[in-house]
RNA sequence: GGGCGAUUGGCGGAAUGGCAGACGCGCAUGACUUAGGAUCAUGUGGGUAACCGUAGAGGUUCAAGUCCUCUAUCGCCCA
């Protein structure tokens, strides 16, 4: 046997394949097809410069599903792009003075050039989007518009993050520990301001009942879906304050209504100020005050010590007209239900605790047992009402709907649901995003931009990025005057721009006629490729970016410009990559602030985006956290190097060539081992179609069986010289189909010896194999002997024998038989050509 | 606190209720070598053994990693 040391140089070869499938085009995807369509999708980049090992996860696993679609058959939308508006260029602008699209426009072209084309994705780059050019954002303003006509967008005041020393507002996570990510010495304050919001809570319950419709996609994302919208039926109850003042309060507790005994609103409350009393307004102005320097979610927080103050005055409970103390407390949300709630300490756990604190009355009308006792903590299970006149006795479920029947007919009280989820506040006091296209006119108030008008560009000349004193838009004056549309008076632009997310939540639609500059996508286009088929993103963006985008779609839909209500059938989230971080002394998320990073372009150099790939489908399944481990990664490029190895060892010794074929199982059988090759060849062909076809895309699991084969082809060479021409069909034709199956997976290695091996261009343009079912047909079984369901023995006998004959063969064991002795059988269970079990006493 | 999920060799992970540990990493031994951190081959859960082993304790079953109940730990989401 002659070894030929032709040495794997994955770079090269790499290299060569990636500027050949681009300039063949092969990766294109055509509209209107006659193949039927498959639209594969991953989440667009954020570009932030560098990937590391950690995002090439997500584009492995697409671009693998990409790969293996088109060798079914399919004609393969995969596209690519950029979310390109954001914070960190807004950053670098102010370290650095790099002008935000400049700085952008830099790591796009690294990140396509040096990182993603290096994996070896398959993007149809010809429908790239980027979110921060013009010609997309003018779309992004055009929705915009159609939002603003259908009386989806609207403003309205809103609480911001505001820091005072810089004078600007915060996104929320650039608020650490309630301070200002640049200055830890800034308390950040809470402050009012009018913003531009979506109304997504008009789709809530469409949004929420169509999950159903959403069988592809994993069901903890659609329960994190179902939390967020929170849909809860209760009662909007209105007590009554002073002469003739009204305050509802929503509770999904109607039935505890007899034992509230205070009432609790929100600081923010419009009514607050009417109803405090005169000898307490000081203490309620300062507690609004130290309120507003709280998050939401220090507010909400369990752990937090409950505050508030009362306001002095008294408030009408309706069904038994008990008079309560009002107070005010930060536990209390404006934007939830009615922004006042009912104090019931006896059954809620929150106003209990409230209640002890200041020493509030605590009133039982709910019980398991139908007595009242003394309670240390909320009682919050159902059980029999008491204290609550004539409803006592009931049970508190028809309690619930009583009450709010018994409420309503006297017109104090009304059935309601309320959502947890809110309008979508899209406001940012941030340059570099994009404009809303709105101008406000003194005479004329408040105009839309022409759609004629758009795209409203962002300056880019004469702008400072100062960190301060509010958004660089303020100062941009050419920019920001302008006349009115409507009168052509002296007239100033909208300077927020849009939330982010905008622009993420109709990309994957405008993939599908990226070029069109006179529409945001072909209506014929759109509905042709849509829905997309498999989306493949992390888990991060579960609830929001996936909700925006079902919100846009039904939108959309409404608008007339689609005809489907879901955009996304199958939906994958992969798990994170994580490596041990020195830094946290512990193994956790690759990120660059964590500085357990492994870089892309070393490895690539050194091993090759092959094996990278391999590593990261063979660690986990996807959606498992896999750690990187560049061991283990060197474990693929071992793999490759052994394929490469077997190619010019076969090519040299075996006549090597492309058979196809599928090979008689007599011409086998006087052959040792080279029957079992042939099967193993076929039961790789099934296992891993079957493995990756799988809506799991088990992908570590095809690589063992692919493996295996691989290692059987080695075992059946070992020490051969001369190969017969039956042995070299057999060898070619498990080297062909190899080649085929990891072609998805590895596809540089795999076009490389399709080529070498005289296959057509290219490997990734073949029909995905199929395996011969002959070769799988067996007549012999592995038979388990099993004694009290303990294993004893394992015999090789013919398969389809029937029960009394296995039962025979099993009680004729030697070792059976020593077992048995002195002992009493009980039963004999039997699965035919699999397993007996003999049980004994 | 509530909901969801996880827990299998030294490590990552395999196992339609039917032979636990496929495949890889690591490790060990041998071969080839001046050499090996290359390659090829063999072995590798624990235990001298009978046997024992899938976080722990119960249960269902002829048979449990897999189903049920409880407990512990970890993760995610919501509070």
């Amino acid at each position: 046997m002659i070894l030929l040391f032709v040495i794997y140089k994955p770079k090269e070869i790499e290299y060569k394949w990636q500027e050949e499938w681009e300039k063949t085009s092969i990766h294109k995807a055509v509209d209107f097809d006659k193949k039927p369509k498959y639209y594969s999708l991953v989440m667009f980049p954020y570009p932030s410069g560098d990937l590391h090992m950690g995002h090439m996860r997500v584009y492995t696993i697409s671009d693998v599903i990409s790969r293996h679609r088109r060798m079914l058959g399919f004609n393969v939308l995969n596209p690519m792009g950029f979310d390109a508006f954001g914070l960190p260029a807004e950053n670098a602008a102010i370290e650095r003075q790099v002008p935000p699209h400049q700085w952008t426009k830099k790591n796009i072209e690294y990140m396509k050039n040096q990182q993603l084309k290096r994996l070896g994705t398959s993007y149809d780059w010809n429908r790239e989007v980027i979110s921060c050019n013009a010609d997309y954002y003018r779309w992004t303003q055009w929705l915009f518009l159609q939002f603003y006509k259908h009386n989806l967008a609207y403003q309205k005041d809103a609480p911001v993050n505001w820091c005072p020393q810089c004078q600007t507002v915060l996104a929320n996570e650039q608020v650490e520990d309630g301070k200002c990510w640049r200055h830890d010495d800034t308390p950040v304050e809470r402050k009012m301001m009018r913003q531009w919001f979506l109304k997504i809570t008009r789709y809530a319950e469409e949004l929420l009942n169509d999950l159903e419709k959403l069988n592809g996609w994993p069901e903890r994302v659609k329960l994190m879906q179902k939390n967020w919208i929170g849909k809860s039926e209760g009662a909007e109850i209105i007590f009554t304050a002073g002469h003739s003042l009204q305050i509802p309060v929503y509770t999904t507790r109607p039935d505890t209504v007899y034992g509230a005994t205070f009432l609790v609103l929100a600081p923010e409350h419009p009514l607050v100020t009417e109803l405090t009393a005169n000898e307490n307004k000081e203490k309620v102005q300062a507690y609004i005050k130290q309120t507003s320097l709280l998050t939401e979610i220090e507010r909400l927080s369990e752990n937090k010590e409950k505050t508030g103050t009362p306001l002095g005055t008294f408030a009408l409970n309706p069904f038994n007209n008990q008079k309560i103390p009002i107070w005010i407390s930060d536990y209390t949300l404006l934007e939830y239900g009615t922004g006042a709630v009912m104090g019931v300490p006896a059954h809620d756990e929150r106003d209990f605790v409230f209640a002890k604190k200041f020493n509030l009355e605590i009133k039982q009308v709910v019980s398991p047992d139908g007595l009242g006792r003394e309670l240390s903590h909320a009682y919050i299970g159902s059980g029999i009402m008491i204290n609550s006149d004539i409803f006592d006795g009931l049970n508190n479920e028809d309690g619930k709907k009583k009450i709010a029947e018994y409420g309503s007919k006297n017109g104090f009280c009304k059935k309601k649901i309320t959502y947890r989820l809110r309008d979508w506040l899209i406001s940012r006091q941030r340059y570099w995003g994009c404009p809303i296209p709105i101008i406000y006119c003194d005479k004329c108030g408040v105009v839309p931009v022409n759609e004629k008008e758009l795209p409203i560009k962002l300056p880019e000349t004469n702008i400072e990025f100062t960190g301060s004193g509010g958004s660089p838009l303020l100062k941009a004056k050419e920019w920001l005057n302008v006349k009115c549309p409507k009168c052509s008076e002296e007239a100033r632009r909208e300077t927020d721009t849009m939330d982010t997310f905008i622009c993420s939540s109709y990309y994957y639609l405008r993939y599908s006629d990226a070029g069109n500059d006179k529409a945001v996508f072909d209506k014929e286009k759109v509905n042709y490729w849509l829905p997309v088929d498999q989306y493949v993103g992390g888990v991060e963006h579960a609830i929001l970016h996936l909700l925006y985008s079902r919100f846009f779609t039904k939108a959309l839909r409404d608008f007339g410009l689609l005809n489907f209500d879901e955009p996304f059938t199958n939906l994958l989230s992969q798990g994170m990559v994580t490596m041990f971080s020195s830094k946290e002394g512990k193994i956790t998320k690759m990120s660059k602030s964590k500085g357990n990073v492994v870089g892309t372009i070393d490895f690539f150099d050194k091993y090759g985006a092959d094996a990278a790939r391999l590593f990261i489908l063979f660690a986990a399944p996807p959606e498992q956290e896999i750690e990187w481990s560049t061991q283990g990664a060197i474990g693929q490029y071992r793999f490759i190097e052994r394929i490469w190895r077997l190619f010019f060892n076969l090519k040299e010794n075996a006549n090597l060539t492309i058979y196809e074929r599928f090979i008689p199982l007599e011409t086998l059988h006087a052959i040792l081992l080279l029957e079992d090759l042939y099967k193993t060849a076929n039961y790789t062909i099934k296992s891993v179609s079957e493995d990756i076809s799988s809506e799991k895309y088990i992908f570590n699991t095809a690589i063992a069986r692919m493996t295996e084969l691989v290692n059987a082809m080695y075992k059946f060479i070992l020490n051969k010289e001369s190969y017969s021409d039956v042995e070299s069909k057999v060898l070619s034709f498990s080297f062909t189909n190899l080649l085929k199956l990891l072609a998805p997976l590895a596809p540089h290695i795999t076009e490389e010896l399709w080529s070498k091996l005289g296959g057509h261009y290219s490997v990734h343009e073949q029909k995905w194999p199929e395996y011969d079912k002959e070769a799988l047909v067996t007549d012999k079984i592995e038979l388990v002997i099993q004694m009290g369901g303990k294993k004893i023995d394992v015999l090789t006998t013919k398969k389809g024998q029937s029960q009394k004959e296995l039962e025979k063969i099993a009680l004729e064991q030697e070792k059976v038989k020593a077992r048995m002795d002195g002992k009493e059988l009980i039963k004999i269970v039997i699965v035919p050509d699999k397993i007996v079990n003999i049980v004994v006493k």
